[in-house]
DNA sequence: CTCTACCTTGACGTAAAGGGAAGCTTGTGC
DNA sequence: GCACAAGCTTCCCTTTACGTCAAGGTAGAG
């Protein structure tokens, strides 16, 4: 129950939420900076994963050469990204709502979109949890029907 | 909660054991024959999809010329199939066990692997619950932590 | 100079379950 | 004699989230 250990193995959403609103954009001289692998390790992702990302817009790191470098807020969008896929947003959903916080006008305009789909999401992963369910249950149901016919057959089969 | 209508429309499981345990092949004369219409009917499931599933092995219907004649047999095997998407399983697994029993040697074997992969199913659909039970959780308190944003936000804008 | 590790782009493959459309038959009824 | 309904086959398209080569660049260690 410590805390102190795997930083962000599990990235909290309050932490990614906080990081969010950090905000230092490239503001600081040089912050910390990232390569791909620093960033593949620390979350868990193959590289191809982030290049992929990266080709479908939801990162965008800056080039030192051919390398691509990641700055704190390009950690915290892939922060985002990934609890975003936990919580089982496609990576075209949670491209839209990151855009919209890059549009940061009002910024709670932004916020409030984002909770709609929050709701959205909270909604659509009751139903299936429901569907689970049913599923359960009729495969429970199935398999003490099946277990059911096969101690007949086994009982049938002990008296011929 | 009659029990004659929608014959089939939700297939009830003990209903499709018990027509896999009919058994009725070719053994007697002439049984009801359906068209591809008829099952896609009843089922409501596309011709395409009926199809799609003789592509992949699943059914069999014979040919009368060029047409597909499904047996009853062949009906149940789709009530199987349908069945076991619904509680999650690939058509490839679906295949798998409808092929035990069409080895039908012991029969009883063949319903043990069945049962197991079951119990299996049931396993994984009970990890999946668990896992949106996360999710719920984690989007929950996002939504909780975004709303007091938003709270602190609007408060701040009429300060200011 | 050569190894090795790590990085790059780009194209193609994969799984699942069909959807959709083209284009040909066949049967039925008027 | 023709339209219309149903079927048939074949082939390509879709979506999601990457994996898997291919083919080569670059930098530091020895």
């Amino acid at each position: 129950m410590s805390e102190s250990d795997e930083p962000a193995a599990e990235a909290q959403i309050g932490a990614v939420i906080a990081d969010k609103l950090e905000d230092d954009d490239g503001l600081h001289p040089r912050g910390s900076l990232f390569s791909i692998g620093d960033l593949a390790r620390e979350f868990d992702v193959t590289l191809r994963t982030l290049r992929f990302y990266e080709d479908k817009g939801l990162i965008n790191p800056r080039r030192e050469g051919l390398n691509r470098l990641y700055s704190r807020r390009d950690r915290a969008r892939l922060k985002l990204v990934l609890m975003g896929k936990r919580v089982g947003f496609s990576l075209t959903e949670i491209k839209g709502m990151l855009d919209l916080y890059d549009l940061r006008d009002g910024q709670v305009a932004q916020l409030k979109v984002a909770l709609d789909r929050f709701n959205d999401r909270i909604a659509i992963l009751e139903k299936q949890k429901k569907e689970i369910e049913q599923a359960l249950m009729e495969l429970r149901r199935t398999t003490s029907v099946v277990s059911g016919l096969l101690k007949e057959k086994e009982a049938g089969a002990r008296r011929s």
